[in-house]
DNA sequence: GTGCATGCAAATCCTTTGCAGTGAT
DNA sequence: ATCACTGCAAAGGATTTGCATGCAC
């Protein structure tokens, strides 16, 4: 039942939100929140949009774009650039904080944690006079799958 | 005098690069090498377009782009994604590898360099069997001016 | 009822592509 | 002389925007 908990929690933090900022419960916005929190990977703002059109939700993508931008705002999406100019994103509530390793053949994205990025954060923000507010860490290389491959066609 | 022997040693470079290549070495290509290596900022395709066109080169967007795959290739650029949408790029040969802070509010980019984010990477890679290629680490943050700035509008 | 949010389509921004012409080899 | 590279303009993909309609308040 934690799946149920952590939907129920999310949608309160997020009901929580639009009341603070004086914005609109509409169902649309739940149904889009409910969707991300049933996800389990890093997608794109079309991906999301063309699920919910699969689940015969009449959603459309300006909506999808905008709730997106609101679920950043109160932290409960995170949104990515890894590479090329196409934002991901990835529910953000109830996990921890991690960065993330992406293979430049296949795409196929880790995650993986490190104390010493907060603390290097922390560090640089004193140093230079930033208030950090976020950051983001990406490791670009080759997974073994696609590097055994090359070797393969390498060797032909 | 160091500047001149930097150019002359990355245009060195970018030559034997061509050639081992088979690809050939256009006045274009060269111009554009010797621009980005005048400048000392992180600037995107439009700005370096334009700055050629202001200097009288009638160099196309194409050429613009398809040269800087080329340097971003033999590792005399760098390209990066600073969150929002839109490449950005930066001259590195004879630079020390650094990773960015970058004021979410004025856009301002600074650098620093932690030997830890290296070891990290070179840790992770063995862990999760990646063969590391490069890394994008980017601390956003508020810099101290903009910091300043809002809380004036606050007390208003 | 008021006006914020939605849906749709058009617009915009950055980047890539197709193609005819040019110039490096 | 060949064919890779260029310039141009059109296409493309992701995201934003404008406006009429709908629905949360």
């Amino acid at each position: 039942m934690k799946q149920v908990n952590l939907k129920e929690q999310v949608k309160k933090l997020f009901e929580e939100h639009l009341e603070i900022h004086q914005q609109r419960k509409t169902k649309e916005r739940f149904i889009i929140l409910d969707e991300i929190y049933s996800r389990d990977d890093h997608f794109d703002a079309e991906g999301l949009y063309a699920a919910l059109k699969s689940k015969k939700h009449q959603i459309s993508r300006a909506t999808v774009y905008n709730t997106l931008e609101l679920l950043v705002e109160c932290e409960l999406v995170t949104k990515h650039q890894f590479g090329n100019n196409l934002a991901r994103f990835e529910k953000s509530f109830g996990y921890r904080q991690h960065d993330h390793l992406i293979c430049i053949d296949c795409n196929k994205v880790l995650e993986f944690c490190d104390p010493r990025i907060h603390q290097i954060s922390t560090r640089m923000g004193e140093l230079l006079h930033f208030n950090i507010a976020h950051h983001s860490l990406i490791l670009y290389g080759k997974c073994n799958g696609c590097e055994v491959k090359e070797q393969l066609k390498g060797s032909r």
